[in-house]
DNA sequence: GAGCACTGC
């Protein structure tokens, strides 16, 4: 096909114009525009790259890819299309591979290249135009690369060319971004995909998503054959669901069904790639959404779920939870089936909640740790991220998390946050900061050599094969050994043993080995080395000692050290409160303290989540006192020991917040014991047996007599002051038990002064004395009179209700018949023997003729 | 079923 033909042209001289006018632009145009292989050209053939440049100098356009194949891919094709050489005229750099050349003027090269590339070159010599291709995807180094970029051109670059160029991006926010600037669009060769959504919403967590996948697979069937057929589910699980969930189904007999993720061997993903003489089923995660394209496909099932993963700042660790896709993904996924021919889309959710979603995925600056990519920008001048012109904007309590991570390292100044000494060295490694700063610890440790594999090993996939069968497993202990210190070892052990059978398939797969990620730790490894050798690290000669490389890996992750909750449980604490769970397949079973170089929160099944810690490392206490002696200290700690039921003290050693041992303390401290026992009185998970109605009584007469004469200058009980008493019984006591016989209503009152408690006694006294000689029991409510209750016949010759509170409050009086039923309540005991007593008497003295009615 | 998407230097 004539490349001339390709949609992109018919955009050529307008794109051409705006290029020469103006110095930013945007390009939107769908996949198959021809926009990656041509508007480079159209840049060079019109000499745009070499405009404004000395004569015979030549400028470079920079072509930015968010991955590796595609970059190498795409260069290849524009080298033949031009018939040259690819490295001459057209070349690509990738990691590892740099096919240009000082003359090369289209150069292919992936985001992270570039953003290293502002460390050596910061004005970017050389380069007249960087073209930001498949913007959308909002990679992290794309809107990072951007952002420098744009200030470079403010600043000492004001001649450079920046075009972004993106398939689904909504106009407004880019253009108000990249203002001023021209935008433009193309076509694209894509053929239309019918959309359609279930009627019903569905619960995953009720009917799974492989079974509605299934169901749909089978109605689509029922219309005619679907042909080539590609279904997105979140993960492996549910991929291997779908294929056993299909594999059931007559209506996928004769078809040929295959899981596609990343977990899979190459051969296995060439496998689902591959065309067939029969109809085939792929079942995959997002692999298939951008990374890989299956050719030949008519129709695909979106199951709308994706395992996203996000740092949490507040935590400092990394989730990776089953989340709804997004419109834009939704779409990216559904135009799958129209690369070759008009297809079909069918989508697992309801129209109606497809309304609801998300119109893109939350870009990777919002979602991941940035930490590196800040240590980066900072030492390629950026200045405060905080200020830097994004496109979107980190979350702040991002940009604290990275800081701190940073500082702590030692990598930002704690005082006034400049990139250090250190720091500068660290980001010579291209690795998280955390490693960088293991290697550079490594070479006092004398372990530079370890711990650049140990680098390498952490760098993509984990090189065990995930969920070994149990022969595999005895063959790894058989030939590995199992003996571990640390994770890595383990790991550092099935590496060796990967490259001392030369990388050999079958060999590592005995073993549940990936040898593929071998050979690229080897490659990995290898230059970690050298670059540790060019910085003037000294690399050592003999094998490093065991516990020399842990603290080496403990210096990396002082902050995720964690403790056993006991021994024989996989539970632990963190430093910063957390808590996790150490993965099952660790080799540190028995130490109770170690250090997860790796801590992630994943959702299990019925969506419970759980953080699970691995890459974990034995660690010793003394370590941790010999590396920072400055962050322990000791506390006691008194507490109630609910099965117990009496309080314990424990001293504890403390790592920053974290107790790494505990001693009992016997007896407890006396104070903060009395201090316990009363809150838990309090809470009343402790009674006192001598609490009683006189304890009730004595606090009621007190509080009723502070109002009812407040000349008297008594305060009424407060919870303080109740909790303050109690306090005072509970002294010299540790457990429930010691509180039994404990007196409580007399410390109430000898917590009172004599003569107060005298007033108390005469103005609102537990006992009255009647006109007619008798003693009566009083009863005290809070804000109300106080009562007593006498039968009728003990009444005789009391004329009239007594008072008490200096004959303020007058007594309400129950009266009670002979069968100490109440008769009247009344607070007026005159009024009642002249108006009610005369009919009373008669009922009564029919009922009981025997007592004495006066 | 105790649990792991995808990239990139």
């Amino acid at each position: 096909m004539d490349r001339r033909q390709l949609p992109i042209f018919e955009i050529e001289r307008e794109l051409i114009a705006q290029a020469r006018a103006q110095r930013r632009l945007i390009v939107r145009a769908p996949t198959g525009s021809g926009k990656s292989t041509q508007i480079p050209q159209m840049l060079l053939d019109h000499g745009l790259l070499d405009e404004g440049l000395p004569r015979a100098s030549r400028g470079r356009a920079v072509i930015l890819q968010p991955r590796r194949l595609p970059t190498r891919l795409l260069a290849a094709r524009v080298a033949s299309e031009r018939g040259v050489k690819l490295g001459s005229e057209v070349g690509y750099q990738i990691r590892f591979e740099n096919v240009a050349g000082a003359d090369t003027r289209l150069l292919y090269e992936t985001e992270g290249v570039l953003l290293r590339q502002m460390l050596s070159n910061p004005r970017l010599d050389g380069v007249s135009a960087i073209l930001f291709d498949e913007f959308h995807e909002r990679h992290l180094y794309g809107d990072v690369t951007l952002a420098r970029a744009l200030q470079l051109q403010q600043t000492t670059r004001p001649d450079l060319r920046l075009i972004v160029m993106s398939a689904t991006l909504p106009s407004g926010p880019l253009e108000d971004y990249l203002s001023p600037c021209a935008a433009l669009e193309a076509e694209g060769r894509l053929f239309p995909v019918a959309i359609e959504y279930i009627d019903r919403p569905v619960d995953f967590d009720r009917t799974p998503a492989w079974e509605i996948a299934t169901a749909e697979f089978e109605r689509v069937c029922r219309e005619g054959d679907p042909g080539d057929t590609l279904i997105f589910m979140p993960g492996a699980y549910e991929i291997a669901r779908t294929v056993q969930a299909l594999g059931n189904s007559a209506a996928a007999r004769g078809r040929i069904i295959l899981p596609l993720h990343g977990e899979l061997p190459h051969a296995d993903q060439d496998a689902a790639v591959t065309g067939y003489d029969r109809p085939k089923i792929i079942v995959s995660t997002n692999v298939a959404e951008s990374s890989l394209t299956i050719e030949g496909v008519k129709l695909v099932l979106d199951s709308g779920l994706a395992r996203i993963p996000r740092f949490d700042p507040a935590r400092g660790i990394n989730t990776l939870l089953v989340e709804k896709i997004s419109r834009a993904s939704a779409d990216q996924r559904s135009g799958r089936a129209g690369r070759t021919a008009p297809g079909r889309g069918v989508r697992l959710w309801t129209e109606r909640e497809h309304a609801g979603r998300a119109l893109q995925e939350v870009p990777e600056i919002r979602r991941l740790d940035l930490s590196e990519v800040m240590l980066t920008l900072r030492a390629a001048g950026a200045g405060d991220l905080r200020e830097f012109h994004w496109f979107e904007p980190p979350e702040p309590r991002a940009l604290d998390r990275a800081e701190t991570l940073l500082r702590d390292l030692g990598a930002l100044d704690a005082a006034t946050g400049a990139v250090t000494e250190l720091g500068r060295r660290m980001v010579g490694f291209p690795v998280h900061p955390r490693y960088a700063r293991m290697l550079i610890a490594a070479e006092s440790f004398g372990c530079v050599r370890a711990v650049a594999l140990i680098a390498a090993l952490t760098q993509g996939r984990s090189l065990w094969m995930r969920k070994p069968d149990k022969s595999t497993r005895e063959q790894r202990e058989e030939v590995l050994g199992e003996e571990g210190a640390s994770d890595f070892f383990g790991l550092m052990r099935a590496f060796r043993y990967a490259d001392s059978h030369h990388y050999d398939v079958a060999a590592c797969h005995r073993l549940g080995i990936h040898a593929n990620t071998a050979r690229q730790v080897r490659a990995l490894a290898g230059f970690f080395l050298d670059l540790a050798e060019k910085t003037g690290l000294k690399i050592e000669d003999r094998a490093p000692e065991t516990e020399a490389i842990c603290k080496c890996i403990l210096t990396g992750f002082s902050d995720q050290v964690a403790r056993r909750v006991d021994t024989g449980t996989l539970r632990c604490l963190m430093v910063h409160g957390r808590k996790g769970v150490l993965a099952r397949e660790s080799a540190v079973q028995d130490s109770p303290l170690l250090v997860a170089s790796e801590v992630r929160e994943v959702e299990g099944r019925g969506g419970e989540l759980s953080v699970i810690l691995s890459l974990a490392t034995a660690v010793r206490p003394e370590w941790l006192e010999e590396l920072y002696p400055g962050d322990f200290h000791e506390q006691v700690d008194v507490e109630y020991d609910a099965a117990e039921r009496r309080v314990t003290a424990w001293r504890r050693r403390l790592f920053r917040d974290l107790a790494l041992e505990s001693r009992r303390v016997d007896p407890p401290p006396a104070d903060a014991a009395a201090d316990i026992l009363a809150e838990e009185v309090i809470k009343e998970n402790i009674s006192l047996p001598r609490w009683d109605e006189t304890t009730d009584q004595w606090i009621a007469r007190v509080n009723s007599l502070a109002a009812w004469c407040p000349e008297l200058g008594l305060a009424p009980y407060s919870e303080k002051d109740r909790w303050l008493v109690i306090r005072v019984i509970c002294r010299g006591a540790v457990a429930a038990r010691d509180l039994k016989d404990r007196p409580v209503t007399a410390a109430f009152k000898d917590q009172m002064d004599p003569s107060r408690r005298a007033l108390v006694e005469k103005h609102a006294p537990e006992k009255i004395e009647l006109s007619n000689g008798r003693r009566a029991r009083l009863v005290y409510t809070e804000g109300e009179s106080p009562h007593m209750a006498l039968r009728i016949q003990d009444l005789y010759d009391v004329s009239d209700s007594p008072k008490i509170a200096k004959g303020r409050v007058p007594v309400v009086v129950e009266i009670l018949g002979p069968n100490h039923r109440p008769v009247q309540v009344t607070r007026d005991l005159a009024g009642f023997w002249r108006d009610h007593y005369p009919r009373v008497k008669k009922e009564m003295q029919r009922k009981y003729p025997k007592h004495e009615w006066r």
